[in-house]
RNA sequence: AGGCGGGUAGCUCAGUUGGGAGAGCAUCGGCCUUACAAGCCGAGGGUCGCAGGUUCAAGCCCUGUUCCGCCUACCA
């Protein structure tokens, strides 16, 4: 083995292997508990960034984990259509050669996203596999397979013939740029700074004017009232007044209204039916007429008089010079507003008067809503629990139609003899009303989230019957980001109870956002992009997925920074020398038992195990819990404080030994370790553990297949723990004072051991050897009770002293300071707990075990004072 | 406007039902000790945002306040 671990060719090796053996591969029966999560699908236009990365890492660390317990595991892979953004990069490359979709048609042009679907399509999937990924690929699907659109058809015509589905002309929010209606989800609220304008409107057969206050005076030509409040002093008497719009005089009515707030602005509202929804509402209740002025492009239309023809940015400069010459122009305020824009192409929204197709989701959401109060479905960290409430309890209905191609085309005929709408999952060949054949079909084509809110159940066969959907549905887990929690699980939950009449998955874990080192927002625009292709190269896959899930602690952001990558590594190392060590240790060795040897337990064997069984337990319940920061965290503190820091140098003794017997017992126990070791870090970092397993003695499969650790496989031995803590104790203090006196750990040191009772002296003396290696100590006596050596330095613990012998190398000065230091230390600890024993209110109050336990502290802590007192006056004394 | 999350060591963060504040990284000192200098041994460093309150006891519970971030919302 390398002395430095090389992750290049191993990982590309083993992905390899791993799907070749089928070890990815779930069952759509089987005896085994199901475990099952369904990947949120990335685009198929997208590209592997850190979000994905992280995403897709937890997901694994489940499924990986799942699976070495023994669980049926579908991880289910597959894409999303992505509608807009498909649409728009293939636009972009009809562009480039001239051209433009329409152009080139419908049917040609979906032909070539198609295309550009096939060779372009798998990018991001490939990505997914250096992350190291365990999904089922045998199972991929794209939400534009036959299987799904044919689930998207019957959803949709069950949903219209239940009434959940209508069509209307309503506001929807229209992006010029792409086209098409937007759903009120998919606009990104942006604060503008604007100005409030202040526009005279004249009376019609009157003298004076009202004023209004708009922050968008284009839309003026299609007002079609002015409301006031009918409590508001400053407009009594107007009703049946009229007033006349701005350069095109057209009388309008002034109408009262209650919605009207008195004190914003002049308290003159101007209603546009056609380009406001509030002013849409307000037309609907006093009948007004609905007139629209800017048309799909966001240019005016005919209707703007002498602005027709202009962009509506463009007509408002123009209108407001316009007005600021005729004196129409009372005047303008800077104003700060919120402004919707497309969160495709962050252009600004222009709210428009259109047909089109919504559903109903108030009823959907409530019974999805309750799944969750019930806590069928748990969502962690549980305070998005309230944010999805309080989305679902204020839900409104969704518009789920595109003006776009690419996408499920809506399953609606419309007669052209008679106008009737026909909705139906096939193509019907005559009118359901007049019998006629003249049918066609409706151009627009569904929500990309309308398909993806299926996607539970779609990707498992729905609406067929299949083993899998019987098998995996309830999915166990959702492992998403924040940000789709309303795009995509709330859709899912309402579609899977819709449909399915139960959750789409037990548990949805909500991970946060991965930041730059400053915390801001990744972005192409900052610069400040981690590209994790590029990590990947230059670290390794295992080094970057550890440093994800140790960073990832619940409901708080990931900074993420080259150096906290490059501290990872160092773990990864660290186990990998740590194995090169036990490899060159154990030889071929087998087992013990096997071979006829009897199997020995030093305290540092029973001692490591005792605490792997408790680690195992610990790392699998943090996973469970979705810790992955804890579960990391519980990795590295044992692999590398633990084991590598205390135990594989102790069992040096033996490793290096001449005591065959011990020797072949400890290379079963090292080994032994070690296994679990790769089978508790596979989950998070499965190349190396791979790459290490293949490479043990007896290794005859992969390690993913390995039963992953429990506490039951290995002893408990809660005595094991205090010795072994009085040993690391009596090294550390020897450790400690040779630092602190600086004495060079080449140079050996004689102690002796002043033992409190016979049980501590017992331990001490089975492990002499131990503390002579680990503490750099050459001779030692023990001794009961004795005065404290000459020229020595002390140092306490447990009920036990150990005096170092340094005739002629210390300091007396710097030996009385630390000595002052100490007892300072410890003065101010028994200084608050005798505080508390002076407290009535402690001891009548708190618990009794409570305060037993800090009296006993003092004693002990007196004891130690009375030692470091004695100590300190020792040296003054010889000094003096 | 409403809602949510967060202020703990220089930095990034843990801190499970209230019972003497921890880790990693960084810093400083000492070591090439035959797995690892991507390493080993040791050290320093905190008024837990601020102010009150509850309690025998508060980083943790309550109230107020301030700063930062995010989400939702039709105030033109």
């Amino acid at each position: 083995m390398e002395s430095a671990y090389e992750p290049g060719e191993v990982e590309e090796k083993w992905y390899k292997y791993w799907v070749e053996n089928n070890l990815f591969k779930a069952k759509a029966r089987s005896d085994n508990d199901p475990y099952c999560i369904v990947i949120p699908p990335p685009n198929v236009t997208g590209n592997l960034h850190m979000g994905h990365a992280l995403n897709n890492t937890m997901q694994d660390i489940l499924c990986r984990h799942k699976r070495m317990k023994g669980y049926n595991v579908l991880w289910q892979p597959g894409t999303d259509h992505a509608g807009i953004a498909t649409q728009n990069v293939v636009e972009k490359a009809l562009a480039a050669k001239g051209t433009d979709r329409h152009e080139v048609g419908r049917e040609k042009f979906i032909e070539m996203v198609w295309e550009w679907r096939k060779k372009y399509g798998g990018v991001i999937i490939n990505q997914l596999k250096r992350l190291g990924c365990s999904c089922d690929w045998s199972r991929e699907r794209f939400t534009m397979d036959e299987g799904l659109s044919k689930a998207v058809r019957e959803v949709f015509v069950r949903l219209y013939e239940e009434g959940f589905i209508y069509r209307g002309d309503y506001i929807i929010n229209w992006c010029p740029r792409c086209h098409t209606a937007l759903a009120d989800l998919e606009v990104e609220h942006e604060e503008i700074e604007g100005f409030l304008y202040h526009i005279r409107y004249r009376f019609e057969n009157r003298d004076g004017y009202l004023i209004v206050a708009t922050t968008r005076p284009e839309t003026l030509f299609g007002d079609t009232a002015v409301a006031v409040n009918p409590d508001d002093d400053r407009y009594t008497g107007l009703s049946g007044a009229k007033v006349l719009l701005p350069v095109i005089n057209k009388a309008v009515p002034v109408i009262y209204d209650k919605y009207v707030d008195t004190k914003f602005g002049t308290g003159a509202l101007k209603i546009t039916p056609a380009h406001d929804p509030n002013d849409f509402e307000i037309g609907n209740i006093h009948k007004l007429e609905r007139i629209k002025v800017i048309d799909e492009n966001a240019i005016m239309n005919e209707l703007a008089g002498p602005y027709r023809g202009m962009d509506r940015f463009e007509c408002r400069k123009k209108l407001i010079e316009d007005l600021k010459e005729t004196g129409l122009l009372e005047k303008m305020e800077p104003y700060l507003h919120a402004v919707g824009h497309c969160y495709r192409c962050k252009t600004m929204i222009e709210p428009i008067l259109s047909k089109q197709w919504f559903i109903k989701a108030g009823p959907l959401a409530e019974k999805a809503s309750q799944a969750v109060r019930e806590g069928k479905t748990r969502i962690f960290p549980n305070n998005w629990e309230k944010v999805y409430f309080q989305w679902m309890d204020n839900i409104k209905d969704w518009c789920i139609s595109r003006q776009i191609w690419w996408g499920h085309r809506i399953p609606a005929w419309y007669c052209k003899d008679c106008g009737a709408i026909n909705v139906a999952r096939e193509k019907p060949k005559t009118c359901s009303k007049c019998r006629g054949c003249n049918l066609e079909q409706e151009t627009d084509v569904l929500d990309t989230w309308f398909s993806s809110a299926l996607w539970p159940f779609s990707t498992l066969g729905w609406p067929d019957a299949t083993d899998e959907l019987k098998t995996f549905y309830p999915t166990s887990a959702l492992v998403t980001g924040f940000d789709i929690l309303f795009f995509w699980v709330a859709r899912m939950m309402m579609m899977g109870m819709h449909f399915m009449g139960d959750i789409p998955f037990r548990d949805v874990y909500i991970h946060a956002l991965v930041r730059d080192a400053e915390g801001k927002k990744m972005s192409k625009s900052k610069g400040n992009v981690i590209d994790p292709l590029e990590v990947i190269d230059r670290f390794g896959t295992d080094s970057f997925r550890f440093t994800l899930a140790a960073l990832a602690a619940q409901g708080r952001d990931i900074k993420l920074s080259e150096e906290r990558i490059i501290g990872y590594r160092h773990f990864v190392n660290k186990i990998w020398n740590a194995a090169r060590f036990v490899l060159m240790n154990v030889g071929d060795e087998g087992t013990v038992e096997a071979e006829g040897y009897k199997r020995y337990y030093t305290l540092p064997d029973r001692w490591v195990l005792t605490r792997l069984g408790r680690v195992s337990e610990g790392v699998s319940a943090a996973i469970d819990e979705y810790r992955f920061n804890d579960a990391a965290g519980l990795c590295y503190q044992f692999v590398w404080h633990e084991f590598c820091d205390w135990y594989l140098e102790m069992a040096k003794q033996e490793l290096y030994g001449k005591d065959e017997d011990l020797k072949r017992s400890s290379r079963v126990t090292v080994l032994e370790v070690l296994r679990a070791i790769l089978k508790l870090l596979h989950p998070f970092i499965p190349f190396v553990t791979e790459e290490i397993w293949q490479k043990l003695p007896g290794t005859t499969s992969s390690i993913m297949i390995a039963e992953f650790p429990e506490a039951s496989d290995f002893m408990k031995d809660e005595d094991a723990i205090k010795e072994m803590s009085l040993i690391m104790e009596v090294i550390t203090g020897i450790r400690n004072i040779r630092g602190e006196m600086n004495i060079s750990p080449s140079r050996r040191v004689n102690i002796v051991i002043d033992v409190a009772d016979t049980k501590d002296e017992n331990i001490l003396k089975n492990n002499l050897s131990h503390i002579r290696t680990l503490a750099g100590v050459d001779e030692i006596s023990i001794v009961s009770g004795a005065p404290k050596p000459d020229a020595s330095v002390s140092s306490m613990f447990g009920q036990n002293q150990v005096h170092l012998l340094l005739k002629g190398l210390i300091d007396f000065q710097e030996e009385k300071k630390r000595l002052k230091k100490a007892i300072k230390k410890i003065e101010k600890d028994i200084g608050v707990s005798n505080k508390k024993l002076g407290n009535k209110g402690f001891l009548e109050k708190a618990p009794a075990d409570i305060v037993e336990e800090v009296r006993i502290k003092v004693q002990n802590q007196s004891l130690k004072l009375d030692k470091l007192y004695h100590n300190l006056q020792f040296f003054e004394t010889i000094i003096d």
